[in-house]
DNA sequence: TCAGGGGCTGACCGATCGGTCAGGCATGCT
DNA sequence: AGCATGCCTGACCGATCGGTCAGCCCCTGA
């Protein structure tokens, strides 16, 4: 053995992303995580500091691709809002959907570790601009379905290609998507409807 | 102490729904269920055979409602069963979201118990169902957005009045699913295979 | 009065969890 | 040769899990 570090580093990185995207975080041991590797449970916290470091590193990416978003979305109102946060999700989801599909359900109990302080906070804008920042029921209700929905779809569907599925998703959330009457900065102009 | 057997036994019952909305199935010990009924983790044991035995008589209302639900359903086709299985699930979801809740993404490894052998295939059948039996990736991804979207939106928006988020998902999906071109309103036994 | 039984409990069990630690074993520098 | 460094490991730790068990308490009915 006595390889490279940054070698067994990636295995490992690897063998968890695989392992959680199957079990869960929490369904996931570092025994099992040692075993898909091929080395001891000692070598996986050698490589990194605890089970958390490990989602974390994993999760990285992806995080600061939905912070850009969040900061793309600042300052946008009504529909402007809704579309920026329809695409930007929607290309999130479908391009990280192996780390989507890791956090299967224990978003609530994750989040409350610092390294995903802010996450709550950012889903929470994210939802907020996908209902165009009204208040009604509907909205907000309709907004929080399609997030979860295309989180779990994009978890579920992984052999669909990258393209077809975002496709789909778009489609399907423009669709599901209810106008709400806010000024825009620019009416709407004549957008690619694809009857 | 020593109540009557049947007020114990509720009182774990609520109890263990209580924890299980919070922290999940598996994020809860039935020591905590047992902290929070104010007696000992034997005596959880003693009213019920396991903690599976819990959870199954939690679920088992629900469960019998998705029975009846998959019962109507068989036959119908096209639009019809769109309709169907929207209608239907929505009004289970709303009414049984606190069992709902209580699942938070562990699906997966709860399914595999013996107690929920066949939710699996009924909740399949209730996707292809809403999906009104295409086998377009697009109206499959959009049913699976919806089953998922809906399900996780009862669990979060507990305190809205149950009418106001019947209707309010129920508008949704009647925006979001394209109409299946599939024109017979009763099945003459034929396949339903579209194109 | 007293035996019997239902409700309930503390103590305990084996398994598994995340995490620690001293040390083995190469390899490379001096 | 001798030492240092980096990668890796088995053995072990305390905590917690679901579950078992002998036995206590109290009510009931003969």
């Amino acid at each position: 053995m006595a390889r490279a570090v940054s070698e067994t580093h990636g295995e490992i990185l690897a063998a968890a992303a695989r392992r959680f995207a199957v079990t869960g975080y929490r369904g996931t041991s570092l025994q099992d995580i040692a075993r898909e590797v091929g080395c001891s449970k000692a070598t996986v916290l050698y490589h990194f500091a605890n089970k958390e470091a490990l989602l974390a590193e994993l999760m990285a990416p992806a995080i600061a691709v939905l912070r850009d978003l969040d900061d793309q979305l600042t300052g946008l109102t009504g529909a402007a809002a809704q579309e920026a946060a329809a695409v930007g999700f929607v290309d999130l989801a479908v391009r990280f959907r192996r780390e989507i599909a890791l956090l299967r359900g224990e978003f609530p109990e994750l989040l409350c570790q610092p390294a995903f302080a802010h996450i709550q906070q950012i889903s929470e804008r994210l939802r907020d601009a996908l209902a165009g920042h009204s208040d009604r029921p509907g909205a907000r209700i309709t907004a929080l379905v399609l997030l979860a929905g295309i989180s779990e779809a994009c978890a579920e569907f992984v052999d669909v290609p990258d393209d077809e599925l975002r496709s789909a998703l778009l489609t399907l959330v423009r669709r599901a998507l209810e106008p709400v009457d806010a000024p825009l900065p620019q009416p709407p102009t004549t957008e690619d409807k694809d009857s």
